[in-house]
DNA sequence: CCGATGGTTCGGCCGGCGACGAACCGTCGG
DNA sequence: CCGACGGTTCGTCGCCGGCCGAACCATCGG
């Protein structure tokens, strides 16, 4: 009867607001400071300093330190996954809240999820792909159909480097804002890093949110979605 | 800035030793009475009913009233799900104290969750699945071939049952005590009903443990393993 | 060598939450 | 109608854990 104790301890790190305002900051996939995650969790650098070491030593997060910096980022995929899936359970806990929460509407139009799109776009993205027979899905087990793996290329898609990676390739990732799927894996990566590259959108600093120029989301929209 | 403290506030509801309790009880997928669930939780039953009643209103848990009695179960499937990824870091986590626990060796090898097998012989049907070329896997996006439809077939498993409902019929699920994939999505559950109409296994009374008869192990190790 | 700045450690304060006992409400089985 | 039993409500107590200020250590840039 230990593991359910063994949960609950990990449970009740993620269950105060400062530290969760922390590992939320951290879902952006990049590494940040021990005071700029003060900063987010709005509480003095010492607190935040307790909070990072026990997260540190339930290993939640990792840490790197350069010089008289300390770099936190998560710890892995899971635990961002985790987090992916406390928010979906969260939003839906305290429906009513949602109505009373505007929100940042650009936060639902395209944030970063770890490493992948996510939001309207992403969406809207995963359906195209679908929609297109790039992707085959079943139930939210999906993968890269011969015609998708053309279509990849054609596009200037590396598929070499996201296959090679011993993540999986394709897997459906539950969006919290829209409950619906979008696409994850080390595919999802590309695609993100994709857009990127050619210029359609950046990150917008500290934050989530993913913003695309307008000649980059009509780009998008138009090579993937339906 | 509001799904910081939104996540925090259903992870501090599991982040309670007595409620996680409560919840890795329920994690059998069946539904159980408030004073059995004071009981696992190791409280009384005031403090129970005061659980029960959070854990309620913020959906986690889903109740049905008969009579005088009281009836919990998990709300949903996903609540589930999350639950086991939480294991699953949080196994990692202690990685110390897993070589000090010796734990019921019996659920390591056949336990339920939720509503299909897990444990080593979970584990191990799995892998003979992928073996024989009934499922194929890339990556954790899973799918029944053709071939392993008439495998379904052959062997009496309702396929037409299982792909009725309108989750995955295939997913592939971590198990926290050995790290490695096991199958979940519909035909995962059916598959273990399987199991039980054959009379090869049975649930053993108030808790995950899954037993099987020597001659049970021994049909379903040679009709699914490698 | 000296400020400035990032991070950590220590003590002490305080609020909140979990626990219980006692009393109460409802249903069941005679 | 009456005990028995499942569940709930209420009031109280005690402890754990988050928070801060102050002092301290380490690194950087001169």
């Amino acid at each position: 009867m230990k593991d359910g104790p063994s949960i609950a301890r990990v449970a009740a790190l993620i269950g105060d607001p400062g530290r969760a305002e922390i590992l939320t900051a951290l879902m952006g996939g990049q590494a940040l400071t021990a005071t700029e995650l003060a900063h987010v969790a709005d509480v003095t650098k010492p607190t935040a300093s307790g909070h990072l070491a026990r997260l540190l030593d339930t290993r939640l997060v990792a840490v790197e330190r350069q010089g008289r910096h300390r770099y936190d980022r998560l710890a892995d995929r899971d635990v961002a996954q985790l987090l992916e899936s406390l928010m979906g359970v969260a939003q839906r806990a305290g429906a009513v809240r949602l109505a009373t929460s505007p929100r940042e509407p650009a936060l639902r139009k395209a944030r970063v999820c770890y490493d992948h799109l996510a939001g309207d776009l992403g969406v809207m993205v995963y359906d195209g792909l679908v929609g297109r027979g790039v992707l085959s899905a079943k139930g939210n087990a999906i993968s890269l159909t011969t015609k998708g793996e053309r279509f990849c290329r054609e596009h200037g898609i590396d598929l070499e480097a996201a296959s090679a990676s011993r993540r999986p390739l394709c897997r459906a990732c539950l969006d919290w804002s829209v409950r619906r799927h979008h696409l994850a894996g080390s595919l999802g990566a590309a695609l993100l890093a994709h857009c990127y590259e050619r210029g359609w959108a950046k990150r917008v600093k500290s934050s989530r949110v993913v913003a695309f120029t307008a000649a980059g989301e009509l780009a998008l929209v138009e090579r993937f979605a339906p």
